[in-house]
DNA sequence: GCGACAG
DNA sequence: ATCTTGTCGC
């Protein structure tokens, strides 16, 4: 996977104002409407692999993105999906320059993932990130910058909200339910058009809700690059198994788990 | 000053 | 994110 916008890419040493700044034209570059290679229907987490005799073709490459940590440095694992079945897993081990400030993420995480990132072999369709893409302040999240960086479709899947204002009340929803999370006073305008509270700028989808006790909280899913806010639930809600976060995620976390077993 | 915040 | 025992339920 080749860096088409390597200048834009998070790198360390740089100020709050000029983190901010690149976020800002990470957010000019992005693209919140749909621009895949792919049918965003053709997601599955069904083993289907090419059926000659239906012409059917194979369901596109995702890569689950998630981290670990260890003292001050980041492991960052990358699963790759066709499917439901995983053909390729990568992970890197790098020193943390940064500590964890809300709305710098990318500054953080970012050059870590990089690092896994360079290691793969596979060139995914769609990138899924552990964190939010255009729900953020300056609408230039984890999964927002880093899919611009590659210039590759990308989705943000969150566990909690950073910003912005969910239509509705989360709490106690169904499986299945979702509602648009609309821009608030602190999400920045971008190319020139004002983030109004008519700007969708993601969804809280409940992806899961047992029958019994404790309520499981809905996720916060947004377009990260060349999705709309539509497309990106409807994906998230595709890549969904048996578990509250979707496949690619939950084996990417669960393999940064492993992999940092090796280095403690 | 208050609020409030991905991982 | 991470530190953690027990506990409920399929």
């Amino acid at each position: 996977m080749r860096q088409v916008h390597p200048e834009l890419a998070p790198r360390p040493g740089l100020s709050k104002a000029e983190m901010e700044s690149l976020q800002r034209r990470v957010a000019e570059t992005a693209v919140f409407e749909d621009d895949l290679s792919f049918d965003p229907a053709s997601i599955s987490l069904a083993d289907s692999g090419t059926t000659t005799l239906t012409g059917d073709t194979d369901p596109p490459l995702v890569a689950g993105i998630d981290q670990s940590f260890l003292d001050d440095r980041a492991v960052s694992a990358v699963v790759v999906l066709r499917g439901g079945a995983v053909v390729e897993r990568v992970h890197a081990v790098s020193e943390l320059d940064l500590p964890y400030v809300p709305g710098l993420l990318s500054f953080r995480e970012g050059g870590p993932i990089l690092d896994a990132l360079a290691k793969l072999d596979s060139d995914p369709d769609l990138l899924v990130f552990d964190g939010s893409g255009r729900v953020h302040f300056r609408q230039a999240g984890l999964a927002t910058h880093l899919g611009v960086v590659y210039d590759v479709p990308s989705i943000g899947v969150a566990k909690s909200l950073l910003c912005g204002t969910p239509d509705e009340d989360v709490d106690g929803r169904p499986e299945g339910w979702q509602t648009p999370i609309r821009a608030d006073d602190s999400v920045d305008a971008v190319g020139g058009h004002p983030a109004t509270p008519e700007t969708v700028i993601g969804y809280a989808f409940q992806s899961r809700q047992y029958d019994s006790r404790p309520i499981i909280n809905p996720l916060y899913v947004s377009p990260g690059h060349r999705l709309s806010a539509e497309t990106t639930v409807d994906v998230v809600s595709r890549l969904s198994g048996d578990y509250k976060l979707p496949e690619p995620t939950r084996l990417a976390d669960a393999y940064a788990d492993e992999a940092k077993a090796q280095y403690e």
